[in-house]
Formats: structure tokens, sequence, C-alpha cells
DNA sequence: TTTTTATTCGAAAACGTTTTCGAAATTACC
DNA sequence: GGTAATTTCGAAAACGTTTTCGAATAAAAA
């Protein structure tokens, strides 16, 4: 079961391994008859280049790393399928390593991928990533390297996001536009940088709206889960504060209190409006189908691996790259949970 | 920006690259002394070995393939996730694929990581995978190689399993349990040997019971759908069968049914009883909560994982290897909408 | 025929590592 | 002191490819 080589071609057909190896790479100095004969030859013996070897002489793998916190997630897998199409249309394999979103093993993947020598890096840092070592070090030792969703502003590369911002602002404008009055918002963990964001959206939306920012109508969450939002809307409903609209920081939290305005009777969007976050796939099965912010994700992981591949293309060229952002659009989608009917 | 070789310690030190390679290797063979000269040296210029070079000596890469219809499915990114963390624990790397059902791309997906000379491939098959000269291929050059949950029994590899027929059966005999009399099946597509098997556990469960087989009361999908399933309520509610129980190829379309259901008054499981299949995300935030099947995703990861890295051992040691089939036991999830209180 | 030009080929180095095997240097033993 | 055993080292081959550059051959021009 030997795989065959240039040098059995050679052997076999009595010419120089130089020669095979331009006959099959249609170098214009091999004449058509032998080209014609190693090309037959190889197709025989079902030659396919080592690429151990390739990859030692040209000193690339066509590979590239990814980091992602975790794959089972829908907006990661979203970016992890765009990520692998892409790459493969362009002739990359991709390698995948989950960072849990822990600082720690975040740090072990990106010492992984280095010593695997891939020519280039995909990542979405973790939470706990304040400490940036080793993305300097992948910066450092010139090897193409683009992030996205979750970055860090202070690293000099290329990125690809969604303005969280801007995002939350239109949600909370539809919250307004449908007739909320008194608008609640769930938010996420004090740190990331989206939760923040997302706040600060919540709070320019009202203010250009004249509507004076309430402290006490802001949630915090201790963790991203479907009980989290059951519990929030049980304090909502005991609070009794004459709530009308809720932007939650994402689908899954929102679901939770759904279920239980629907467990209460309450009805949304008659008494609460409710929008979300990420547009899970939850959000479209739900009863009331819930209404959302729209992340390209697929697209995200087009247009990161593009950026890499740029940058892989430059440095191979031994220009200098100077690192794009691209920022990709969200979209309000709305549903049966905040469509009231205000209609003309 | 040059990476440091063992060229470079070799000749900074003035001894031999051998002995500069056999003492960071830990070989008996070289004195306490230059081994700390050439640890320490190493250390200090960051060297790491050239992986490329590595791999064309060892004729290995410790990297394996993983080839699934498609990541963003709550099912497989369970599994990637298991085969990821296990690979990485084994020291080594997963590059992933998509064939996205497509028997051609999943052709050229095999092919992809055979010129990539990876060092074992774990694989799902795709809904189309009918003529398997590409398995087969695989098996014939002699790499390790594992299938797991769509699989072909055809192929002679190890294989990662669940017991569809078993699991069924379990799941309308939990229907039956819980006081259903007559129970409908909404099942898969024709050809997957998953939709067959899970049918013929819902006939057998019905014959262990004494319920007599009633063709009518299979409804068969045109697509894995939310939509599909609303349908199938709709059709269920106009024909008036008194259908009590029904159980369903997947959460997705189970969860179609609920909605419908729920929008109609229908109570679940009062009127009608309803069990999924897989333990999707949606089933624990859908009110009424869904009964499933879970499917060990993860550990099926590990398991595939685990059963590749024997092969390779194995086979690196020239020993032949025996294929083995794993079966991973399933477990019914009662949740709300089958619980009828019918309770001692 | 000789010289020039175009065409076709191959020797050899290089990529950086691992490992075999023999040689040199050191130590132990009588 | 000499021999044997042990320790420490390095030359060299090999993995399979790509690419440079010079040589050989064939064709064209003089």
């Amino acid at each position: 079961m030997r795989e065959a080589t240039l040098k059995e071609i050679a052997h076999t057909l009595g010419i120089s391994i130089t020669t095979v190896s331009k006959a099959l790479k249609n170098y214009p100095d091999v004449s058509e008859k032998t080209r014609k004969a190693v090309i037959a030859l190889a197709e025989e013996l079902h030659y396919t280049p080592n690429s151990f070897a390739v990859n030692l002489r040209t000193k690339e793998s066509k590979t590239i790393g990814l980091i992602i916190p975790e794959v089972v997630h829908h907006f990661f897998s979203g970016v992890v399928n765009g990520i692998i199409d892409e790459a493969e249309k362009n002739g990359y394999l991709v390698i995948i390593l989950q960072s849990n979103e822990s600082l720690e093993l975040e740090k072990k993947q990106v010492a992984l991928l280095l010593n695997k020598r891939v020519d280039g890096i995909i990542m979405s840092l973790s939470n706990e990533s304040n400490d940036d070592a080793h993305i300097k070090e992948i910066i450092q030792k010139g090897i193409p390297f683009v992030q996205f969703d979750k970055i860090s502003k202070l690293i000099p590369s290329s990125k690809v996001i969604i303005n969280d911002q801007k995002a939350a602002m239109e949600a909370v404008q539809h919250l307004i536009d449908m007739g909320c009055k008194k608008i609640a918002h769930i938010r996420g963990l004090a740190n990331p940088q989206n939760s923040i964001d997302r706040f600060l959206g919540y709070k320019k939306a009202l203010e250009k709206n004249g509507i004076p920012f309430d402290s006490s109508l802001v949630y915090s969450c201790k963790s991203i889960t479907f009980e989290q939002g059951v519990e929030f809307a049980q304090q909502i409903l005991e609070e009794d504060k004459g709530i009308d609209g809720i932007f939650v920081i994402t689908d899954l939290v929102a679901v939770g209190l759904l279920a239980h305005f629907n467990e209460k009777g309450i009805q949304v969007p008659g008494q609460i409006a409710v929008i979300g976050f990420s547009n899970w796939l939850v959000s479209q099965v739900i009863t009331p189908k819930l209404s959302t912010v729209d992340q390209p994700s697929y697209e995200m992981g087009v247009a990161a691996f593009n950026l890499l591949l740029e940058e892989m293309i430059y440095r191979k060229k031994g220009k200098i790259f100077e690192p794009k952002t691209i920022e990709l659009p969200t979209s309000i989608i709305t549903r049966e949970s905040t469509l009231k009917k205000i209609e003309a």
C-alpha cells in the first residue's frame, strides 16, 4: 500500500525527478510528449503529492486555526460554518479549538496553533481575556490574524464585528414605535463588551426619545440561562412597576420571560412586549414567536476568512498589510412578541 | 523574525545537530552538561520544532479529519465538541469538513483529507450516501477510520451508534405507560436508517403491548421542519381519529405540533401527549416542556475519538486492528408534554 | 559549415527533523 | 600499562518536494 512518489514515477519513466515535478505543475520547459507520459503514469499510480514534503518546502500548510469559546452555540456554529465553507473554496482547511471561556485554555490553544505553524488564525476572545500576551505573540510572529465578535480593540489586527450599541438602539426604538412607554432592560454579565454596548444602546434610545432613564428598570443577569429569564419575569410581575416592554440581552433569557408570562396569563405583546437578541432557532418556534435582532453569523465567518486570506496573500508577497475592520449590519426581526396592533 | 532551528542551536553551541536533537528529546546518550546547555539556549531562542519537518520525517501529523453533514446542528456540534476535547487531550488536532448532506461534496472532502494525509478520519455519512467507493478507499489505504451516527453497516470499520429502534420502543412504551391508547407516529424521510429504525421501534412497542398497528396513524415528513409539525397537527385535528399520543421523529417537528395544539387550545398532555427525539435545546424551554429521547452526543464524540486512537496506535505498531462497535445508551427524558396525572 | 537561438532536460541544494551506526573519548578493570 | 567496557558524540542518510541554474540537444539563422 505504498504511496507513489515523484521518484518512483521518474524511475519507471527513465527521467529525472525534476522533470516529473515540472510536468505535473505545467512548467513550460517540458515537452508535450513527456508531459503526457508523466500525467498518464501519475494517474495510473494515483499519485498525490506528499503534503508533508510540500509543507516543508513551501513553508505553508494551507491550514488555518480557529479558536472560539464553544462550538455548541448557535452563533458560533454559524460562524464556523461560514469559515469552513469559505476556507474550503479557497483551498484551505480549518483546525478548530475551543477555549471554553477560559483564559488559560485559550493560551494553550494559541500555543498549539503556533506550534502547528498554521498559515493564519481567526479567533473570538473568551470572556476572561484581559491579559493578551499570547495574542501579541501571534502578531509579533507575523502570523496573519483576524478577530471577530468578542475582540480586543487594543490588538492591531483585522476585525469583524457588529455594532451592538446601534443594534440595541434599534431594538429599543422598535419597542417605542410599538407604543411601549416604560421599557425595562435585562442586561448581560458585567464585563463582556457586548453586554455593555447593548446596555448603552438601550440608554441612548431612551434618551433620543425623551424618555428618562430609570436604573431600577435594568436587571443584571448572573447567568445567561432560561431560568434566569423565568426569575426576572417573576420579579417584574411582583414589582408591578407598569413595565410594558422589555429588551433582553439574548433570546434564551427572553424565552424564559415568555414562559413565565405565559404561565401567569400575561399577554405578550398585549400587556408586555418582549424583544431578544441573536435570533436563536428557538425564537421562531416559541409561542408567541419572539422578535429579535439578527446577527449574521455565517456572513461574519465568511468575512473573517476573507480578511485573513487577504492578509496571507499580502504577507506572502512580502508586502505590509494594513488591518481592516468590517462591521456587518444587524437587522430587527419583528415577530409576534412585539407586534401590538397600532397599525395605521 | 526567523524561527530558531536545531542547526542554529548546534552552531552557536559548537556541537552537532544530532546532539541537539537528542538533548531535547532526552536521549540517554548525551551528557548532563550539554543537555543543560542545549535546553537553556533552546528556551532562550523560543525554539519549537518545525512541525512540517517532523511530519515529513515521522510520517504523521497528529491531526485527524472529521466529516459531518453540518456543524450548525445541536447533535453534531455536541459530537464535534466531544471529539475536539478528547483529541486535544491526546495531542491531536481536528480538521472539520461539512458534507451538507451531499454525496458529491462528501467525496470531495474525503479526497481532501486523504491528500492532507491526516492520521485518521471520523465521519457521519450524508443521507445521500449509498455509493461508498470513496469510503472503501479510506479503508483500503489503511487509514484508521471510525463511523458514527449515520453509518454504513457494509463498511468494515469501527462504529459508534445508538440503538434507534430500542430508543423508539422506549419512547412509545412511555406513552403507553402514561395511558395513551391510540398512538400516532410522525416519521422521518423514507431513506435514512434512523428514520426506518425509529418507525420499526414504534411498531414493535405497539405489538409488544397488544395494540394493533394502524398505518393510517403514521405520517411521513417531507421535510424536517417546524412547519411540517404545524401541518401535521392541523391534519390530525381535522381527521379527529381520537389520537391521544404522538411519537415524533425529532424535537423540531414535535415543537411544531405543540405550537399548533397550543393555538387551538388542545391540552398537552391532557388530550394528546407528545414525545420527541434528540433533546434539542428548544425542548426544555417550550411550554409545555417536551419529553424526548436524549442522545449522548458529547459521549459519542469521545468514544469515536478513542476508537480511532486505539486503531492509530495498533496500526503504528504494525499490528492488525479488529474493528469495534460501541453502542451508547439513550435515555427517555420525561417532561411536561407526556406527564399525565395517573400517578398511583 | 558555423554560430545563434530556442527548447528540453537534470544535478543539486534546500526545507528541518529523526535515527542509525560507528568513532572517539572517557572510565573501569586487571 | 594495557585492555575492556562505558559514555558521549557526530556524520550521514532519509523523508519527498520545489526551484535554480547550467548543460545538452535540437532548430534556426548566417
